[in-house]
DNA sequence: TTGAAAGCGCTAACAA
DNA sequence: TTGTTAGCGCTTTCAA
């Protein structure tokens, strides 16, 4: 069997109290004890029970990560990164993929709540905003990541998707581009329409018309970028450059262009946004505006931590500057 | 205050006891009391806690996931797969990526018995085999997932690499390639070593002289497959084919071969292995060694919740047969 | 069919 | 500086 803090205590001629408090650090021990139950402990190869401990208040040290898909190269690598933050500062992570489903958010909320995880990493559109509320109202610390939702109180941390819809648009005007199309996730995703919001203003800024057959909404794999892809450079007058609101998206775009028989950059430019590992395979590779995913993760780390250890002053929403990549994916317009 | 089974039990009018029954279907309790019971456990919102649970001697409902890394897309996808059938069958699943470095292995090993986690799935390189060896002997439910150890009893999962490598090179032998170039992971990596086994025995089979030059070894991402493909590439009788035991391997490959100008499949054919997204994104898609990822996963979990059911029998290994996906990235050879 | 009570491994007053 | 003891929320005999 395992060693407990008996079998310790019993080797050491001490109680378990003394034990205790050696692992903890906690009250007055003598040097001496101290060493000799040290040295009993990794004797015994003693390991102390999260469980045991966590049943009497103390954490678990154990964060609860919802996304919507972990093998979507964007949250694996948001997870990566915090599952490495997480690890130096102690704390393992459970991985939730939703779907975007409610019902499944749900189902995996109160599964990490019987689990007794120390806090929540959101980082999965949720519909219903009622069950947020009612995961706050518990007081279980929760951290909003690449999600927004301005009215409730709770730490988020963002990229600034308006500005990266502008530094897409810019790019793209710069190069002369002037009948741009846009794919976006559905119109419900907040970030996707931050990302065109910030887009069409910089094009009215431009001077370059908006043409709303130009816009188009679809789900976010792929696939469904290269139908809407299709769509848009099938019509009558084709964009010349195109704005996918993620790399899986712009690569659904880069497959339509080549079914087409169109040369990206050359007859097509393309911009995405977050440069997950996808942006940089593909040929040729993507300009796109980066969302700073690793740091993203560390902070909503220390976010959650802090808040857990009552450091936490007020609620705070960090939004980070995304950065524009030029890849290979654009080119000025030759008219 | 979240509501426990005393609240549950107060309110009803009966002993905790009989909460406990009715909540574990066990005893036999009259159908009144069970009903009353339950009516108040949903009205209270009485979630039992897995912990206090666990520390009776009780299942946790986790498990521990060790991959080399969660953000490599043939691990998140496989992650997914694990994920699924795990919640399907009520299991959550701590990710831990190691980096294939020994030393976290140990660390997170500790970690998640700390937690007493039900079981460990292993899918990351270990060296050290007895890191392994004193797991398994605390009787802690262990599978290996896509790494193999023979001499070690311990139920596995894995795709025949062997067959697999066999499968790639047919594939190019029947194109007419001759001239065939092989770039492999690490020697100690043993899936890979198996790949490139079968994949030069059926070159040996078809006549194709093996050439000790065109062998490289190097770790497993893109950057390391684009040098060593550099290398092949650039030698005085190039190869007119490659074979990368992996997708990140490949991708590497086609953009040596984009940077020295060579058309794929024109110039250069490029088989890889295990068939993750990027396979498919790559321009020409890759012609690749599918890894049947999602029955991997769900096989494992099953596998592991039969051990921890005592279920199980005697240890197996079960051997998936990998499939050839024919894409773009492989053509005849002209000559 | 139900309940009393011991125990899982640990923490934290409080005493000594 | 160290120990006693009462929980934490649940399961499980064993009695009633």
């Amino acid at each position: 069997m395992k060693a407990t803090i008996y079998d310790v205590a019993k080797e050491a001629g001490v109680s378990i109290a003394t034990v205790s408090k050696v692992l903890n650090g906690k009250g007055k021990i003598s040097v001496e004890t101290r060493e000799a139950i040290l040295a009993i402990m990794d004797r015994l190869d003693y390991q102390p029970s999260v469980i045991a401990s966590a049943l009497t208040g103390k954490r678990t040290f154990t964060l609860g990560l919802l996304v919507p898909d972990i093998s979507n190269p964007f949250f694996s690598e948001i997870a990566r990164a915090i599952e490495d933050q997480g690890e130096q500062l102690g704390y393992s992570v459970m991985m939730c993929s939703t779907d975007n489903k409610d019902e499944k958010v749900e189902r995996y909320i109160a599964l990490l709540q019987q689990k007794k995880v120390d806090g929540i990493i959101i980082a999965t559109g949720i519909d219903n905003k009622e069950i947020l509320e009612q995961l706050l109202s518990k007081g279980i610390p929760v951290v909003l990541l690449a999600r927004d939702m301005p009215l409730v109180a709770v730490n988020t941390v963002v990229v600034d998707d308006y500005v990266g819809g502008c530094l897409a648009a810019s790019h793209l005007l710069e190069l002369g581009h002037r009948r741009i199309g846009i794919i976006g996730e559905r119109e419900k995703v907040r970030s996707s329409r931050e990302r065109v919001r910030g887009f069409r203003q910089t094009m009215e800024e431009y001077g370059a018309a908006f043409v709303p057959e130009h816009l188009k909404h679809c789900d976010y794999k792929v696939e469904d970028g290269k139908i809407k892809a299709l769509e848009l450079l099938q019509a009558d007058e084709p964009p010349t450059a195109i704005f996918a609101c993620n790399d899986m998206l712009a690569v659904g775009t880069l497959q339509a262009a080549r079914e087409l028989g169109k040369k990206v950059p050359e007859d097509l430019s393309i911009v995405s946004f977050d440069n997950t590992i996808l942006a940089a395979v593909t040929d040729p590779p993507l300009t796109t505006v980066a969302q700073p995913m690793e740091h993203m993760g560390k902070l909503v780390v220390n976010l959650i931590v802090e808040e857990l250890q009552g450091t936490a002053p007020v609620k705070q929403r960090t939004v980070l500057r995304p950065e524009l990549i030029t890849r290979e994916s654009t080119a000025a317009i030759v008219s």
